[in-house]
DNA sequence: CGTTTGACTACGC
DNA sequence: CGCGTAGCCAAAC
């Protein structure tokens, strides 16, 4: 059982990675739900199948009130695609944010996480909020290592 | 209040 | 690869 122990704070430690998103680049539900610790008491496998959902809960949460701080359309599945109903106002509006910063879908409307997938943070600003390094996504990274936090 | 539904993901075919 | 499914969480009905 999963069970946050917390569920507001886990919310707001989602809210302050997905600030942490430059302009350009996307994460994904699951990249951003393995960055935070897992609660104390709580089953790790159970944490990283069912966390993702919750994560998509917080962007909820915050789109439908589209609150200016957060670029809530950074984040998307982890095949690269837009996770929104399809054809919703809220799902046109992401894809056409994403487009204005310069992002491509492919053909299958999704994004290359290869080329387009953030790295994470910087490590002493994980350290600074005690969170965890992001596993990398998308397979191997481009191999810039000088992603600047252009947000 | 039960019930249903879903901004997820990993895994097996 | 794509499709179906399990998992059993939260939020919306």
């Amino acid at each position: 059982m999963l069970q946050l122990p917390d569920l507001q704070a886990f919310y707001d430690t989602v809210w302050l990675i997905v600030r942490q998103i430059p302009y350009g680049y996307v994460g994904t539900y699951g990249q951003i739900a393995s960055m935070i610790p897992v609660p104390e008491g709580v089953d790790e496998t159970d944490y990283t199948r069912l966390a993702p959902r919750v994560v998509g809960d917080a962007m909820n949460a915050v789109s439908s009130h589209d609150v200016p701080d957060i670029p809530w359309h950074r984040v998307v599945n982890s095949k690269g695609g837009i996770s929104l109903p399809v054809e919703s106002a809220a799902a046109n509006t992401q894809r056409m944010r994403l487009r204005a910063e310069e992002i491509t879908f492919d053909m299958r409307e999704r994004i290359d996480l290869a080329t387009f997938g953030w790295l994470g943070p910087p490590a002493d600003w994980l350290a600074a909020y005690r969170l965890l390094p992001p596993h990398t996504i998308g397979g191997p990274p481009p191999g810039d290592t000088t992603q600047l936090n252009l947000f």
